[in-house]
DNA sequence: GCTTGACCTCAAGTCGACTTTAACTGGCAG
DNA sequence: CTGCCAGTTAAAGTCGACTTGAGGTCAAGC
């Protein structure tokens, strides 16, 4: 099992040294031991971070990935949690399709006020759909 | 043309008058007068309010949106960077939609270890292919 | 005339996610 | 032995996006 130091691991991962001591300290990743003070990582680390940059990316908070990445390897992963967070990810989805739609047109139509452009305003009803923007939706603290 | 005042305005856009006073702060929106102290906003303000949202869901800073909103109005949109932006949401759009089907994969999916099914690792690099930090867009943040 | 409620300002506080800083360790090169 | 380099810690600082708090204004209602 090959072994790296956090200089490697920052390297391939394209992470400071800085965030991945602090994703250690909330638990995100771990090292595998110590040489003197120094932390060794398991290869494997590569892997996780990249899924915590996905979670990231999917817009999860630290918080929640940590629960995600604890539920993977416990006994019962919670699958309806699962397939809520991929509803919510399809919505998420669909939105960010609409704004993009919603750009590309913008960037298209001649029109000098797209706030008043039929196709736009479309594009960005679809994309809206509710715009109370309270917690409740990613990470469920539960 | 109709005029609100910051409650209106904050009862039917849900976010909190404070939230709106420092987005007026920020010149993200505008109040067209006072009454007395009192703010009064134009019904319009509202549509700049989802528009706004929708920037958030996309994972544009305030900063950002509020350029996006100065262009819109202005004498030159440039139609690159928004063709620019278009494609970022492209991408992120597709990898979002890697993690879903992983995420939906992983529901179903007997494998008691996800890390190790081809499945889920198919769709996990699909997602990744890059991961260096930037952010990008987020669902309801949480 | 006094309270209540909705609004105001300005300053400070909070939260998440990091980054920076200062002081220290331990290995290896010259 | 001396320096340097890569690593270590704990604590403080930063940044964006808000929220909260203290203290004030004003119209309406009892």
């Amino acid at each position: 099992m090959k072994e790296l130091d956090i200089g490697k691991v920052a390297r391939w991962s394209g992470l400071p040294a800085s965030t991945l001591r602090y994703y250690e300290e909330k638990g995100l990743i771990h090292s595998i031991g110590r040489n003197g003070l120094k932390r060794v990582f398991a290869e494997s680390v590569l892997q996780r971070l990249s899924l915590i940059a996905l979670g990231r990316t999917a817009g999860f908070s630290l918080d929640a990935i940590a629960e995600m990445l604890a539920a993977e390897g416990g006994p019962a992963i919670d699958r309806e949690q699962l397939e809520r967070k991929a509803e919510q990810l399809d919505h998420t989805i669909r939105r960010l399709s609409a704004i993009r739609d919603g750009l590309r047109h913008a960037a298209l139509c001649p029109a000098d006020n797209h706030l008043s452009c039929p196709t736009f305003q479309r594009l960005m009803s679809m994309a809206s759909k509710q715009m109370g923007r309270k917690r409740s939706a990613a990470p469920e603290r539960a």
